[in-house]
DNA sequence: TCCTGTATTGACAATCATTATCAATAAGGC
DNA sequence: GCCTTATTGATAATGATTGTCAATACAGGA
């Protein structure tokens, strides 16, 4: 049930990468546009596909912005969360291995099963900081 | 700048008590429709606008769901975090005083300021999963 | 209580991200 | 190379949310 039937094709290829020399988290709509600026003639719905296919298969993580876009990040290793500049986009990914054992103790304690969590820290980095004094 | 000129409706009344009533985590739309169903002839667009201010008054929490629509439910204290049953939307207020300073600590050792936190646990509570083995 | 200024409302249009449709294309096993 | 069918892409459709703006009704003053 892995990839019975999946196909290769340069469209994925293309997502793929260009996923992979996005800094910080894109979302769809930003990551088509920069692929046809490239030169690529994917297709919107394409990139929709492919993003939702990579999250699908780990190899890329998922969150939504404060406005209700999803945005997409090419996933290195395994779970982790992240810390998002609210200005820039800057991303890093922190350790929670803390919090990770407390969301599940919680949700166990109330009788959840299955617990899965958000955990995203938001701010603004020293680089916009002092760009916004300005 | 609190509510200088601020006005008091029956509109108003109408949502923040029909969010009171709600069980849960709800959306606008269902909101609305939950009013319109009571006899209510509230629009849309002012469940849309008394949530948001709900929110910003600090009467409200928000989040969003993984659909992407945004959810709202009534604010008892201050600030706090959600264990929610992704079935029923059964929601349980958390404890996270380890977690919130967890998230400031992470977000200041990278020289990030105004760290804001998105925190919520998933899961199927303890009646979903009963209903769902038949 | 009545008047008046204006915050607020509500019907509807507009927007924006995302998904569905479906004919045309191309990947990959033979 | 051929054939089956997964995949693509242009476009329409969807669904939540926000903008518009004339009509309405709250609230303070006369």
């Amino acid at each position: 049930m892995t990839d019975s039937k999946r196909r290769n094709t340069w469209q994925k290829d293309a997502v793929r990468h260009a996923l992979g020399e996005a800094t910080g988290f894109v979302g769809a709509q930003q990551l088509h546009l920069v692929l046809r600026n490239h030169g690529s003639t994917i297709g919107l719905a394409t990139v929709y596909r492919a993003l939702a296919d990579l999250a699908a298969i780990g190899d890329a993580d998922s969150l939504q912005s404060q406005d209700g876009e999803v945005l997409y990040r090419a996933c290195t290793n395994s779970h982790h969360h992240h810390l998002i500049c609210r200005n820039c986009g800057l991303t890093k990914e922190i350790e929670a291995e803390r919090v990770e054992a407390w969301a599940d103790e919680v949700a166990e304690a109330q009788g959840f099963s299955n617990p899965t969590h958000t955990i995203d820290i938001f701010g603004t980095c020293s680089a916009c900081q002092s760009r916004n004094i300005a």
